[in-house]
DNA sequence: CGATCCTTTGATATGTTTCAAGCTTAGTGG
DNA sequence: CCACTAAGCTTGAAACATATCAAAGGATCG
């Protein structure tokens, strides 16, 4: 939040790429000049609304977001959660037509790069180009192990392994504290992200309190006992690539 | 696969790029000469196994193959099914450590590109990087698609929703002649994609057929009523994204 | 032509949903 | 500051879609 007051609100995004994709120093420096505006929007905007031919991407700098779909029959399913300094539309630069909704979590910031600047800064920059891609390709692993916690993994499981997911989501964007978070995500659309009604998930999170593995206040989780939340909720967190940095991502 | 014996076994997935996102004469050049070796392997064959560290990408030239995750109950949840002409493990080029298996099912002939080759060639030309980039972000669209597909459908939706896009998927690849295709999966493996038991899906499939939605024989579909399959599947095949050559992507 | 894998069918079990109602919390206006 | 309201949480009972278990029937391929 101290960059969007400082001036520079793109500085967060050029962190996360260069976290995963080596970046020069002008491709920083042209990151940080995409043009852009920044914008305070209050919780259930929504960013998208699925079909919207958009123009724009935008940047995540504060506060929680979700992408979703509704089914013919009115169901909502929530694809991913997204939290602060991410990249929520990234594919809209090259797929126009949204295939999907887009709304706010909470109350956020956000910065707005028409889909243009993105275009055209790809083609002249291909290290940037190499970073959005694999930031892409994160969010198609989470994708994937979505598909899998949805598919295949019984009620419980389901809970635990979101649960999981955002702690270490949250803790890697260095946005917790000791072993507590706050999800402001109600019942039910805890229950539209893990496939299950609101009703079965109330019973879910009672039964993970009472068995101690988490307590709760509110919308604040706190992690009684991470060993048995992976276990319970079959969490791997290799799908979330946290390390890419860490020495190879590129074919150097 | 006369691309195969012709000796330009890549002809293909420069084709598919193209449609993507324009290329130059010099990219699609410079696609063609991507190092690479072909090979004809068997059905059932794993080209990747979850956990492995991969050093090359390998692009389907003829057959399918799928994506799966064995959860720790040891369920199978399949991901996505390809068919030939894609790329099955782009993602390997950038986040080598795999976070799932990648088998065939049927006999392939694939051809596999070191990922290094194709590391260096997204640096060297940002139009190439941009195609590949495009074709990861509608892997990611259908595999959203599919998240709904397992969290939101009851078990006809689903079937007739997968039906409804490997059809479709064929029909774009020029992979069907008429209304019938060949869906070399059993009813264990359509299962494990669409998040049921085996048991189950062969009951639907029955139901369908009753209906005159489909016909089958053997492992051929034959649509006999696509808008009431459509209908049935809750299918908008807006996420394939296959107008997305058609006059956009690009920032242009 | 024997063996294996796959499909089909029936009967029963179960996890999750649906429906319904009471309860708590947070927000709003008097 | 309290009353009122709406939204969300919690709990129970009943219904239902899908899973599980089991066994027989076909297809495919050495």
């Amino acid at each position: 939040m101290s960059a969007i007051l400082t001036g520079r609100p793109l500085a967060p995004l050029a962190e996360r790429l260069a976290r995963l994709s080596p970046l020069s120093e002008a491709e920083r420096e042209s990151l940080l000049s995409l043009p852009h505006t920044i914008r305070t929007l209050a919780a259930s905007t929504h960013i998208v609304r699925d079909g919207d031919r958009v123009e724009s991407c935008t940047i995540l700098l504060s506060g929680f977001a979700y992408r979703y779909k509704i089914t013919g029959e009115g169901a909502r399913q929530i694809i991913s959660v997204h939290i602060a300094g991410e990249l929520l539309d990234l594919q809209h630069c090259f797929l126009p037509i949204a295939d999907h909704g887009l709304q706010l979590l909470t109350d956020a910031n956000v910065a707005v790069v028409p889909r243009q600047a993105i275009g055209d800064l790809v083609l002249a920059a291909p290290g940037i180009a190499r970073a959005f891609w694999v930031d892409s390709l994160i969010d198609a692993a989470i994708f994937r192990e979505w598909v899998v916690n949805v598919g295949r993994r019984n009620s419980r499981a389901r809970v635990a392994h979101i649960l999981c997911e955002i702690f270490l989501r949250l803790q890697a964007a260095g946005l917790v504290r000791g072993q507590r978070y706050i999800l402001p995500m109600t019942q039910e659309q805890l229950a539209d992200a893990v496939g299950l009604t609101s009703v079965h998930v109330n019973r879910v999170l009672k039964q993970l309190a009472e068995e101690g593995l988490i307590s709760r206040d509110r919308r604040t989780i706190a992690i009684e006992d991470w060993g048995r939340l992976k276990r319970t909720g079959d969490f791997n967190e290799r799908y979330l690539h946290h390390d890419v940095g860490g020495g190879l991502g590129a074919a150097t």
